[in-house]
DNA sequence: TTGACATGCAACCATTTAGTTGCCTATTAT
DNA sequence: ATAATAGGCAACTAAATGGTTGCATGTCAA
């Protein structure tokens, strides 16, 4: 959980991703194309996303194609993100209460 | 948005949120109770959840409260999470249906 | 079979990060 | 008034991070 958290602090790493998620199964030259960086900086971004889970490689001759894996992004949703929202009103109702009642 | 990912991308930031997720308006010393570091390594990490909108402080006589803003986990919610989960069942198909189609 | 193409590996560098220590300031209680 | 309490500031350190360059390997096409 901590390693696709990682992975997803990095802007490079969530547009990668965004890639993926508009057209699946690119090679690694195919996601390099249009960034500020070499391929070996989206080597490593891609190492990380994969350590994470969050995306699948299958090598196919001299290329390696890339495909997204929603399953972390999912478990995120469910295990974190849900948890918070179900006490947002609550969260801020207590907040509006706290600031009404001044300093005591 | 890249503050927020790289905000929760530490897990001690994350359970200093899961603290205030369970009990909210907690002071900076009860913060630290319990945590392997000093206080000014849970200030630090407050001032980033902070800097990220995460938390909300106000300050009272001489202790810091600390309260959880549960917008920006709404809006990863929103903006990113649900994003990738809507073309989950898709990308998982098409995933399959390489892998079955074989080497081309 | 040889050259071009797609990717991999390793060493190196600069910056950021997470943490520390030491000291200072402001508020409360006795 | 003064001591204890709650927190703030700044300098420093070690390790992680994001990036580079140079070279090696494997695969495809002419």
């Amino acid at each position: 959980m901590d390693e696709v958290f990682k992975a997803l602090a990095d802007s490079s790493r969530r547009s990668l991703l965004d890639r993926l998620h508009a057209r699946n199964g690119q090679t690694l030259n195919e996601l390099c194309e249009g960034l500020a960086m070499t391929r070996q900086a989206v080597t490593k971004h891609l190492a990380i996303l994969e350590e994470a889970n969050l995306i699948t490689t299958i090598r196919h001759g001299r290329e390696k194609l890339h495909y997204l894996n929603p399953v972390p992004i999912h478990q995120i949703g469910e295990r974190w993100i849900r948890k918070f929202e179900r006490s947002k009103l609550a969260a801020l109702n207590e907040l509006k209460r706290q600031l009404e009642n001044g300093d005591e």
